[in-house]
DNA sequence: TATTGTTATACTCTATAACTATA
DNA sequence: TATAGTTATAGAGTATAACAATA
């Protein structure tokens, strides 16, 4: 780890906040054309991960009270994205399943979140190859650092 | 332009974007230290680019009704981060300035926001300057876009 | 008449506590 | 007794409308 960052790395460093940032802004936009609040388009896309997901799990993975939990597939439900099932073998639990249209809406807000901006289409192959490497050396850092 | 991402893009970026998701987590925990939620935070932070703002301009910075500008300035100046002063000129208008305080809260913000992860001390001196360049260059052509 | 900041008010989001049906 | 999901309710955040002071 160096000392302390140097001025040019943190000038670097800005500007890739600020183009992340607007990537989070074509998060929301994309999320509020499917007619979703951000949260419900985080529900949504976390869904993405599991086949069936209990109440509770999602609960967690939202970092929310489960009761918030209710209200917020209710309302995805209402809309067709998502079904409520129950568990063959514990009848108290709920699992949440995708519709198809939820799949399509989900496919969606992946696209806004992680197709690269059209910006980095500037680099050419080389640099594009530079890019990765550079980015795959620091994640080897972020997962050795856990 | 390039037609379509290529996969390798792709998969560059989807690191980047999960780097700075870490990122807004360290200002958000900066921001509660300091007891501040995230949207005072981000009115504080605003405040940073201008030495007297007026309440409406602040509204428009922060996308949000004026109305609750007054709130959020409130909260602010009860924590002594900033004050709110008549403007010689219009005697309708209220400035708001930052005390002190106020500029060391910013001065934690904008480094949770800014400051370089610890992860991209991995990179030797090549590798950052490479970084910068391949950077500055996709940050050429966002500027040119608009 | 238009504008700045404020207040009153309603709607949404989120958290806590109590309830039900299961286990 | 403990747990999954729900409901009732209260607190913050944010928007609209009406208001007082000033332009």
């Amino acid at each position: 780890m160096a000392p302390h960052a140097p001025e040019e790395l943190t000038e670097t460093w800005r500007y890739l906040v600020e183009l992340l940032s607007m990537q989070r802004e074509r998060f929301m936009t994309t999320a509020a054309t499917l007619g979703l609040t951000p949260a419900h388009a985080g529900a949504l896309r976390l869904l993405g991960q599991l086949d069936a997901c209990p109440m509770r799990l999602l609960a967690e993975g939202l970092r929310c009270d489960a009761s918030n939990v209710t209200a917020i597939v209710d309302r995805l439900e209402e809309r067709g994205l998502v079904e409520r099932r129950s568990d063959g073998r514990d009848r108290r639990v709920k699992l949440v399943i995708v519709t198809e249209a939820g799949r399509q809406a989900q496919a969606h807000l992946e696209a806004a979140l992680f197709e690269p901006p059209p910006a980095l289409g500037v680099l050419d192959d080389d640099e594009r190859a530079q890019l990765a490497r550079l980015v795959a050396k620091v994640r080897g850092a972020l997962d050795a650092a856990g």
